[in-house]
DNA sequence: TTTTGTGAACTAGTTCACAGCT
DNA sequence: AGCTGTGAACTAGTTCACAAAA
């Protein structure tokens, strides 16, 4: 999403001591395009001045909380083997606003360890109960793909509200739920594709080299 | 890329023993789009039989190739932190047609250890005489935000077609080096907005509710 | 008949360029 | 003057529906 990468932009400038920033100043400095700026941000209210331009500390705040990351996003981390446990250490989380509330397994050996940075490992048996004490929100799938359809049920059962998951796995989840997947394999197989350099096949009545042609814009 | 997606669902049907499918069939099971798959398809050839379907093997086969994975691709981790390991160790790259080659870090009491499945951690001083050696194409960016920037540079120079970057940071790559994001920070965020529910204003003149049209399609 | 491959219709997303505000 | 907010132009991506092939 477009909105969070501007609040990382954001964030960056005020750590840079800049207070007020135009929307061809941000396109300029992080390559990205002025009037889709003005746009999406228009698109949640009038943020900005005319003539001046966008104050960081306001539009960081609005951001902040168009994000809904006003009030902490409690997370459960399902699955704790290495991938889970990396990712409840990950320090980018909590910085931005997130707090890792547990991991949780079926392994009776790693239940009641904590990780490096001391999250606690829970049966996953307890995952509804703790959901709704700590009023977590947002689950990470973190276990094989065999048990990733069953985990995210459980998710679902549970009561959280959207669910990231990093199983390679095609999961299904009700409207309610927010399901976002995050499939390495097939970022490592996009990369691969572009290596290759298969191109697909030209169509048959195109021009071998199509000379682009300037167009016009002017509003009659 | 969607193409990935394709493979995975081909790979399920084979594991089912099926040994040909329409398009129209891929599309039911896997809640998919039969003429965006006949399109993506025909893009790179005609697969297909027409009033019977694809076959599967032969359709494995030509994704595979398309992809580039009819040979391993190898793969270098730079960042041997809980991520990297993690990774290092995902049994699901190797499966697909990845290996992993190594870990890399400056960490001198990392370096030379080896990671739970095995892989060596080497100096990242090292990274290009063994991205030339072991022919290593593709680079894994799992170090802090802070250092990104430099890594990237340092896989450019090794010789590293394309990176997948895991850090929290807007990162730059020359237009022969394939540049991938997977930033989880912005994915919890993603996450977060859509349960903040925060909408976008709606237009002044927009109707409240605007009732459907159903539209002909008929070509003249 | 069945199902692909594909032009055309449609939809969504991006960029331009300027009216209007400060 | 400078910059936002935004309609309109443009581009990319998706879906439809049918001719052509098996």
């Amino acid at each position: 999403m477009r909105l969070s990468v501007y609040l990382r932009c954001v964030d960056l400038l005020e750590t840079d001591g800049i207070c007020r920033v135009s929307s061809e100043g941000l396109a300029r400095r992080f390559d990205l395009n002025s009037a889709q700026i003005r746009k999406d941000l228009a698109a949640f209210g009038e943020f900005g001045v005319r003539g001046v331009g966008y104050q960081v500390p306001e539009l960081k705040r609005h951001l902040r909380s168009i994000l809904g990351l006003d009030e902490t996003r409690r997370v459960a981390i399902v699955g704790a083997g290495h991938l889970g446990q990396a990712l409840a250490d990950y320090r980018g989380f909590r910085s931005g606003g997130f707090e890792i509330s547990g991991l949780f397994d079926n392994d009776r050996s790693k239940i009641g360890t904590r990780s490096r940075t001391g999250v606690t490992v829970y049966d996953v048996a307890r995952l509804k109960e703790l959901v709704i004490q700590r009023e977590i929100q947002i689950g990470m799938i973190t276990v094989p793909a065999s048990a990733a359809p069953d985990v995210a049920r459980l998710c679902v059962e549970a009561g959280l509200r959207a669910l990231l998951n990093f199983a390679p796995a095609r999961l299904q989840a009700p409207p309610g739920v927010r399901l976002k997947n995050v499939d390495l394999k097939i970022n490592l197989e996009t990369l691969s594709f572009y290596i290759a350099g298969s191109s697909p096949r030209r169509r048959r009545e195109e021009w071998p080299q199509t000379p682009s042609q300037p167009r016009s814009h002017r509003r009659t």
